[in-house]
DNA sequence: ATAAAAATCTACGTAGTGTAGAGTTTGAGT
DNA sequence: ACTCAAACTCTACACTACGTAGATTTTTAT
């Protein structure tokens, strides 16, 4: 090998140890669907990986840090296809594509979500991590109800906090039903539509 | 001591295990209050109830069912709350109760109900009991909901799913404010107590 | 070709769990 | 008052999984 890259190569070809970390991470998130956090050790990881315990531990300091770069990679996705998130104008429909678009995430990444809600409180890095994505989607929510007509400000029946709540209806009822079955998650997110909808006060 | 106790007596003096038992359980709630699940140790949990760890394991087969026997022994006191619930006819009124009801129980057994939430995924039985009680909850927002004129049923805009979407909406929102301050706990009941009304069409 | 950096390994120290089995206290029946 | 079983408690141990140390091999750049 070592085509010696004529002048494009400031970055020469991948490191061995990014595929290895890759590796890493695509096993824990594997495991993880498999055993479960608590169930799944280090030693399982490495094995998956193809690497002893050993060697696993110059690319991560410890188990919770594996976990948290994968949440990490996966909150990572999530933001980007929120970058590229509709711009509607009507709150309606707005609120259907947002709706549309989180059923996507959740049955993609369901698995890693459901982990990074579990361990935020017991893991700060992942806590912030999450924390972070439930902000941004209580931004979009506030900004849609604004739009819609309700009182911008921070009374409890006022957009924010409404936002808030209606935030963590939406990652709970997402949370359970995510791990159920496929149809589960889209009745759940007819319902959560709904409310949304009617709080909007697009009642008719 | 030992009065003999002429004829009700069936029940001798409260065994000293009881004591111990409770002691235990005690102490697992300061701890688990003072540094949380995981870093609580069956050791510290031994010590706070003045026996070794050893002696723990007579009464208990594991750190987990300790747990799961605190969250049984509060569950249990909710359920109590609960069946005093107030028979209101007038659903707004109703409302405005069942909300009091929950800020005053979230206030007193924020933490535990905090930790039955986080180890409902790991710890089957404690999850058992959570589920339980949510339900309850859930069929206690359906009554209320039907009788402020939604629709009964289980389509996505019918009673049922909307009180569980709620009843999850008021589960996160009081268990993010109860980590934080009595205030925000008071003020995440409003919102959430609007977000009912507005979905059981009290819109005025 | 060579030396630094990157990657990997084996071996060890530690902490916490749960179990075994022996010892002590309690209390109900005689 | 005596006794025996149940209730209770202890010490000691085995096991698992984590994280670290330090030696060793492989890659990569010059």
């Amino acid at each position: 090998m070592s085509s010696h890259q004529p002048t494009r190569s400031r970055r020469t070809t991948e490191r061995k140890g990014d595929v290895r970390e890759r590796a890493i991470l695509d096993t824990c998130e594997a495991l993880l669907a498999e055993k479960g956090y608590e169930a799944m050790t280090v030693g399982d990881i490495a094995q998956g990986a193809g690497i002893t315990r050993g060697a696993l531990y110059f690319y991560f300091g410890s188990k919770q840090e594996v976990v948290t770069a994968l949440v990490a990679r996966t909150v990572e996705h999530l933001w980007e296809r929120s970058r590229a998130a509709a711009r509607t104008d009507e709150p309606r429909e707005a609120i259907a594509a947002a709706m549309r678009r989180t059923v996507e995430l959740w049955t993609e990444h369901g698995l890693v979500m459901r982990t990074a809600i579990d361990l935020s409180l017991t893991v700060p890095e992942i806590g912030e991590l999450w924390s972070r994505t439930a902000d941004a989607f209580t931004t979009a929510i506030t900004a849609v109800l604004e739009r819609a007509g309700v009182q911008p400000g921070t009374e409890p029946d006022q957009a924010s906090p409404m936002a808030r709540a209606l935030c963590w209806m939406i990652e709970r009822s997402f949370y359970h039903a995510s791990q159920q079955s496929r149809e589960d998650l889209r009745k759940a997110s007819s319902t959560c539509e709904h409310i949304w909808k009617v709080s909007a006060g697009l009642t008719a």
